[in-house]
DNA sequence: CAGTGGTCTAGACCACTAG
DNA sequence: TAGTGGTCTAGACCACTGA
């Protein structure tokens, strides 16, 4: 009769948010520091910091040098979401990837692009409209302008069969990215593409990416009605 | 002229990441394993760890034992969603909170609530219909289904005067969080609720919540159209 | 100022797994 | 089965910050 095992850390971690979610470490209210901890659970401080680094960066606690760790009052629940390449994503739910490229071109970036890519308004930038396709179906609708300063080449590359994604993470690879998720209607292109009536609720991911030092594009990806985004805690 | 000063972690984190950015380290293979790393940074195996572990919890590398560690081919973005408390959340934007019940009580559990929480259709369920207010202005509209089984004494609390939120909090935190986003037409009482016309795309987010061990609740938060939700890497 | 968490060292054992 | 990462110990120094 074996315990299933656990590491001694994880184990820590979960009996430390028993006490918390029992009431024994009341919201607000300060518990022992490491040094104390570290003695009653019979390790080191090493031990009982990993797991309440851990917890603090989930968000059940709050650390400060000097000031102690306090179970959080207010909690702020940090859900991860995660963000596969496109073909990824789409191969991951169980069908097949298609893909079909609308247009890739250099145009004058407008207003909102020159702003997000920290660049004048009308210099060059690529733009990319593509839809991709889940077991022959429009699935997503992508809309993308990349700063051919950051991405250097980008205006000669081949979209036609793949889009942006790969050619971007092997020539442009981000380091940070911003999400901005929003219903829009259908309108436009984007509504044929789709295959659905203009004004039928669509959700679209609003990504901005980064190097370590230049904004690198903009892409705004549009969901068909019958696509959902999960994330978990 | 010293350095702004960061921690060696960080400091070789940073190094590494420029090494995979910069194609030194081609997605997909191999890099040194972590002793070498030690030798090479100068420091210990402990500190290389750390840095190769946050690297590898942001999706830059994926790490097996025995099989060491590869930049990631194909790398899943891990975006961080921050979900405070509805108010918290309002407060935080700058706004004037303002809360409005619009019923809350027993009433036997629909199909799909029942599922989410795991128990039988018909059984009481704790139904919450409220709106939450920025400004004076509609800002999210709560409707919610609560187990009185796990959230003991829900069904007598007080939700006339501040939401479910705060009350959970204290009495039925949270330890699993599964969310679900998508756009959805407005309709019926909640379009009403809003103050949009029936037909408005809404951004929803779909929250299960869970204890340790059984589920606690089902949450759909329907965001007027002036709502985006924020995400970062 | 002094208490607390954040980090680093030096070393060790072991679980996991690719070859 | 041998190499690799995952973790733990015991100890240390110091940045930060509340009192």
């Amino acid at each position: 009769m074996s315990k299933p095992f656990a590491a001694p850390w994880l184990e820590i971690r979960a009996d430390m948010l028993r006490r918390v979610h029992s009431g024994e470490w009341p919201p607000g209210g300060h518990i022992p520091h490491e040094a104390a901890l570290a003695v009653a659970y019979g390790c080191t401080r090493s031990t009982i910091s990993r797991a309440l680094r851990d917890l603090a960066e989930a968000g059940f606690l709050e650390r400060r040098r000097k000031g102690g760790t306090r179970v959080a009052e207010k909690p702020v629940r940090r859900a991860v979401l995660d963000i596969p390449l496109i073909e990824q994503g789409i191969a991951q739910q169980g069908h097949a990837y298609g893909y079909r490229l609308h247009r890739a071109g250099l145009v004058p970036a407008p207003g909102f692009v020159a702003e997000v890519l920290e660049m004048a308004p009308g210099l060059p930038v690529l733009e990319v409209c593509a839809l991709h396709l889940a077991d022959g179906h429009p699935h997503q609708f992508e809309h993308r302008w990349i700063d051919p300063r950051t991405a250097a080449g980008v205006e000669h590359a081949d979209f036609s069969r793949a889009g942006p994604d790969i050619w971007l993470l092997h020539h442009a690879p981000l380091s940070r990215l911003e999400m901005t998720l929003r219903a829009l209607p259908a309108e436009g292109a984007a509504a044929a593409a789709l295959g659905v009536a203009p004004g039928t609720p669509l959700l679209e991911a609003e990504r901005r990416s980064f190097t370590l030092t230049a904004p690198i594009g903009l892409l705004r990806l549009l969901h068909h009605p019958s696509f959902c985004l999960k994330a978990r805690l």
